[in-house]
DNA sequence: ACTGGAAGTGGAAACGTTTCCATTGCGGCC
DNA sequence: GGCCGCAATGGAAACGTTTCCACTTCCAGT
């Protein structure tokens, strides 16, 4: 009942078990009789090697851990799409764990997946610290960021989404739709990258448009605060004419919070945010949003995962992979109209 | 650079590898100097017991296989969520992969998995076949059914969600506000369990409805397909007063359709649909849907599939747990009115 | 016919653990 | 004052594989 070994195969194929393990993995040279005599055998045992057995010998897994903040949420889970999609290609089966955003459970599942001998990692990093990343590297497996970077470890290999670029691209919609008065809904801790931040203000002071930090909220990372956040914003500021939420949790606030203001989108206000998600064209009005890669993203980093741990320290330290964003125009931005809210009468 | 193994570290502390490995797993009685020393060494070579070879020698690995269809899909990526929080809550680990609904993918995963030595498997099933799954418990991993079931394979341990009572639950639910002819709009081949249709069918006959097969419209599992059904249905029957969706993809299909009708949501046309998901009561108006346990679903899995591992051969047959869908109201249904759509003037 | 080499095969070591068993002190009990 | 038993420890076998090496045929080339 245990499952049959090499050794009963060897046995019940009158072979050695050296012969057995050719056999099954297609190395050495065999005799086309003794073959089908060996597979004859393993069929009828139901033979099935062990992984244990030969990762022990071999010090190949196979094995990629993927640690993902939540995946329940969309942008995890296409990426983890797309490193399965990678992985099953190349052989190799993927260890998943969320993270839930806690460095400590990320720094305890690093541990485990080192305990596992796992070739290597891709991770939606949430430590600052680069510490761990790099005791584990040390330890043996190849680290591949996706989606994010540790600010410690520049030169370790990453895969990101062009963040500036899709950030420029969607309030240099907004600005060719003649809006002014842009506000910015972003995350505060580890949730909205402060890049998405950074990036809008940069655009706005590359378009000459002001910067207002009254313009600008900030959100914890719940639906309860996001909405205050965004109620808040639309009521300080009636003459906001657009708003860029910078995460699809966020936009998810911005959309209910305006409903609630019986604010018409966009007749009375533009929204578009930043992470795409499924439902954004199912919204009334489809909401205009910043499309992200997230499983070519994974599949990319997947790639990179493999070729470094197969080529082991000939690696170059290679550059980002940057990938870009796309921006999805849908129906919740319009043209700012003399009519719009607080704005001047025309 | 390989990493220390327990030799180094039991050499490192002045020790035998026994005396290691009993500090490590904290099993036999270590003097309280040794087991600091012993600590001591671990730490500076930074030592990482190999669960390779543990597993080998103990023939319990903790890992768990977790097969879905699509881990971009709400519900399994609910239900893997559930997996995860049970998994690690017991020391285990979960390796995750997606069917994608073929069966030729599916029976190539159990392979893998039973190479990996699984301890146990969860899935969401697509092959209508038991042998395979069959074959994988002779082969040792306990297998347990998530969400749905393999025909053949009566007596397998399985998690469900009560699909009959959800259906039935909104169907009454309809009827109550008034509707008499409610259409169907399900899926054909492994998308749409059937079992939806036949719990709308079983309510609508004990609720004293007609059946009509003219309200029924099926969908392959892709999006166009899905909102041309939906869309013929709404053009064929002019004069259905409400719409059940029997999966969440066909619900956006009946939403789209509808809008690309300029149907009104309520007040022409009531849309309910079977599987919750997170954008729900972001559209507007807010949609109406049978919720599913998914993640609940995932973690009641999870520990049956634990308990059966350990357990051994003193399981019960037991019966298929099933867990409580829940309507959840929202605006999408209303009740029916004279001035509905080809409904008879007042 | 003899030899060099290749094809085909089996034995045995090694991978890193756990665990059974044996060994050594040692204190307490009769 | 011996003896029993327990705490503490180390040695060695076993888990299932791969792979190096050695060995036997057998064939082609001389």
């Amino acid at each position: 009942m245990g499952g049959a070994t090499i050794k009963d195969v060897a046995a019940a194929a009158g072979v050695g078990i050296a012969t057995v393990s050719r056999v099954m993995s297609g190395s050495g040279p065999v005799s086309e009789a003794t073959r089908r005599r060996v597979l004859a055998a393993a069929e009828t045992l139901e033979y099935r090697p062990s992984a244990l057995g030969r990762g022990l010998k071999t010090r190949r897994t196979g094995a990629i851990g993927l640690l993902v903040p939540d995946i329940t949420d969309p942008f995890s889970a296409e990426l983890a799409a797309g490193v399965l999609a990678c992985a099953r290609a190349q052989g190799c089966h993927v260890v998943l764990d969320a993270t839930g955003e806690d460095p400590d459970v990320e720094a305890e599942l690093l541990e485990r997946l080192a305990e596992q001998r796992v070739e290597g990692v891709i991770a939606v990093p949430v430590r600052r610290d680069p510490r761990p990343w790099e005791a584990l590297t040390r330890l043996g497996p190849a680290v591949v960021f996706a989606g994010r970077t540790v600010p410690g470890l520049p030169s370790a290999p990453c895969v990101l989404a062009d963040e500036a670029g899709g950030v420029r691209s969607v309030v240099e919609y907004l600005a060719g739709l003649g809006h002014r008065r842009v506000a910015f809904l972003g995350g505060r801790g580890a949730d909205g990258p402060a890049v998405r931040e950074e990036a809008f203000r940069a655009t706005l002071a590359a378009l000459g448009l002001a910067v207002e930090e009254d313009l600008f909220a900030r959100a914890r990372p719940t639906a309860d605060s996001a909405f205050a956040a965004a109620a808040s914003l639309f009521q300080r500021r009636p003459d906001l004419t657009a708003v860029v939420a910078g995460g699809h949790r966020l936009g998810e606030a911005a959309v209910l919070a305006a409903r609630e203001l019986t604010l018409r989108v966009p007749a009375d206000v533009s929204i578009a945010i930043v992470e795409d998600v499924p439902w954004s064209e199912l919204c009334d009005p489809p909401l205009t949003a910043v499309a992200h890669p997230a499983r070519d993203l994974g599949y990319r980093a997947c790639e990179l995962l493999l070729r470094a741990s197969a080529g082991g320290a000939a690696r170059a330290p290679g550059r980002p992979v940057v990938l870009a964003t796309e921006l999805m125009v849908r129906a919740s931005c319009g043209p700012v109209t003399g009519s719009m809210r607080t704005g001047r009468p025309r």
